[in-house]
RNA sequence: GCCCCCGUAGUUCAACGGAUAGAGCGACUGCCUUCUAAGCAGUAGGUUGAAGGUUCGAUUCCUUCCGGGGGCACCA
């Protein structure tokens, strides 16, 4: 915190004699900048003192004692305003960024504290369809923010390998697949066959039973069909893996559903142990009647295990490997009744630390009014989509920058920010409708605006072609904008401590949007580089702290920011 | 039927329980012989789904209702 704020909780500690911590959960900062830097509401003091707010907040004004010249205080009705005395203000944020340059916003607070974020986590034997992407980036997002705040952070792409998909992939590749066609592009390949699987078994109702069949096959580890589901998991993997790298992600562990089916034998042991498991129209069930949730299935009445029973030894899995603060599972909203379920499970058989185990739910990401899902074949594959983005930016470049150095690295990084900054840019548990005029508008609050504002920052360190110092006339920078520029700057460590409180990149992205709209309406209007050196060289600083936080927030959302565009 | 999420400008979205609810897009209007116009400024656009309640104060919290979406036994 600014030692200015400290200050100002500090006299207000002694004319209220509120605690500290009570003084710095009610100030606040006012909505208009006339009104000061931050308000004291004296309503709560009206009730215990028996005045009336504004009478309090004179009083409180009388008490202050502003003799330091670090700011001056006013009563405006029921607040006590502070105005901060700006050329101080602006030198101390702007030092405290200069000196910590890119670990500005960072943190020790996480260290020993162990983050798991289970995330994109894409089916093996599918495409790879924009709906994942949601999970894939803000997945990757948070474990950017964890990081940055110290945490020791486990990257887990819990892949779905297994289940009666398999069972179904199988059956329709031995009646229907064709090697040769096979070869040309394997993943394709068999999401096609995985969905006549669909088609055919709505008139062919013994092909979902054949599927069971041969996924309890599998199950128990049957050769064939190991060997050919071992053959689709790989080339699916290496698809995968070709997608993450065009987005510049990596993960620490694929261990996914197929890894978790040889350690359910100790979940159900616990089970057992615990009483939990009763048998339920021939299934193994958890009754969790007392809890208003519907039972939880172990296994099905072929003995084979479910994804829930799975999930569960993939909780128990992690925190014996890695002893989890927390663990994140970044998955749509569909399935919370499925977390639930796996969680209040965990919790019966003893485990305190169900609690933090955290599902970071979202909602749909739909096109064109409907929601895509791969089952029924109505998908929009990701490198689709970031190749007309790519494509878009490339036009854009060569109507508005021909002569641009690196022009694919750069065509590649704004389109890919693009789309990315388009999926990072709402909350959560909004549904997300993808229409390809907004996400590939590069104009107003969008991936390329942040991107160019950087690279308008980054213009203008070339131009002035001299080294940032920290030791400038501070009384030079302490206009509206450049205050307001501040005021943001200072606020990003708050940022991403609340995006990382409630799992929200978009809380950074959101930020991010207010800073660069605030340096825009500043470059605007205030000539940066001028014949006053002493003013040129103070707002250079501002112009470097204000690049420095772009660029950090961006990468937080896993965009990269280039130097020109 | 039960449970969860969402409902704010034409539209897409913001707004630690605080003072006059803000942006982008779209529409209209200005600003490039000066640091990147992927920019900036202006105009128009609102009964925050409805009604109650808690509070000095509610878009925010609680209750009920309405509308949209999702989930609810052998899929994941």
């Amino acid at each position: 915190m600014n030692p200015l704020k400290t200050e100002i909780i500090k006299q207000l500690h002694l004319s209220t004699a509120l605690s500290v911590a009570e003084v710095e959960r009610l100030l606040e900062v006012p909505p208009r900048e006339e009104l000061g830097d931050y308000a004291f509401p004296c309503f709560t003091l009206s009730k215990a003192w028996r005045k009336p707010p504004n009478v309090i907040a004179q009083e409180l004004v009388a008490k202050t004692d502003t003799t330091s010249g670090a700011f001056s205080t006013a009563a405006a009705g029921p607040y006590q305003n502070f105005y901060l005395s700006k050329s101080k203000y602006v030198e101390t944020v702007l030092k405290e960024v200069f000196i910590k340059q890119h670990d500005y916003g960072s943190n020790t607070s996480g260290q020993g504290k162990t983050i798991i974020i289970d995330y994109s986590s894409p089916n093996i034997a599918k495409p790879f369809g924009i709906g994942h992407l949601r999970s894939t980036v803000i997945g990757q997002s948070l474990y950017l923010i964890f990081k940055k705040l110290g945490h020791p952070v486990v990257r887990v792409n819990h892949l779905g390998d297994w289940g009666t998909q398999f069972g179904k992939l199988l059956v329709a590749y031995r009646k229907w697949g064709k090697e040769e066609e096979y070869q040309k592009n394997p993943v394709n390949y068999l999401y096609e066959l995985y969905t006549r699987f669909h088609q055919e078994a709505e008139s062919a109702t013994q092909l979902e039973d054949q599927a069971r069949e041969e996924f309890r096959k599998l199950e128990l580890g049957e050769k064939e069909n190991t060997k050919l589901w071992r053959k689709f998991r790989e080339i699916s993997l290496n698809e995968f893996k070709r997608i993450y790298d065009i987005l510049g992600i990596e993960f620490d562990s694929y261990a996914g559903e197929a890894f978790y089916d040889s350690k359910i034998e100790v979940v159900l042991k616990e089970l057992e142990e615990n009483k939990l498991t009763e048998v339920s129209q021939e299934a193994l069930v958890v009754n969790l009647d007392k809890f208003n949730l519907p039972p939880c299935l172990i296994k099905k009445k072929d003995e084979a295990t479910l994804y829930t029973t799975r999930d569960l030894a993939a909780a128990m899995y992690r925190r014996q490997t890695y002893d989890f603060h927390k663990s994140l599972y970044v998955v749509g909203s569909a399935q919370q009744l499925h977390f639930q379920q796996v969680f209040k499970v965990l919790e019966l058989m003893g485990h305190a630390w169900a609690k933090d185990c955290i599902h970071v739910d979202f909602g749909w990401v739909k096109f064109e009014e409907q929601i895509l899902s791969t089952r029924s074949g109505h998908i929009l594959l990701l490198e689709d989509v970031l190749r007309r983005s790519i494509q878009l930016v490339r036009e854009i470049i060569a109507e508005k920058n021909p002569d641009l150095e690196e022009k694919e690295k750069v065509a590649n990084q704004v389109g890919i920010g693009a789309v990315v900054f388009a999926f990072l840019s709402r909350r959560r548990q909004k549904d997300f409708d993808f229409k390809w005029e907004e996400v590939l508008n590069f104009e107003g609050e969008s991936g390329p605006y942040l991107q160019y504002s950087h690279a308008r920052l980054c213009s203008l360190q070339r131009k002035y072609s001299r080294p940032i110092s920290s030791e400038v006339d501070f009384q030079k920078i302490a206009g509206r904008e450049e205050y307001q520029l501040t005021k943001l700057l200072e606020n990003f460590p708050e940022t991403v401590k609340n995006a990382a409180e409630q799992y929200e990149p978009h809380i950074i992205a959101n930020y991010l949007l207010k800073l660069a709209g605030v340096f825009n309406t500043y470059y605007q209007n205030v000539r940066i580089i001028t014949e006053d050196e002493t003013a040129t060289k103070a707002k250079m600083l501002l112009v470097y702290v204000t690049q420095i936080v772009l660029r950090e927030g961006l990468n937080l959302l896993g965009i990269k920011a280039p130097e020109k565009m």
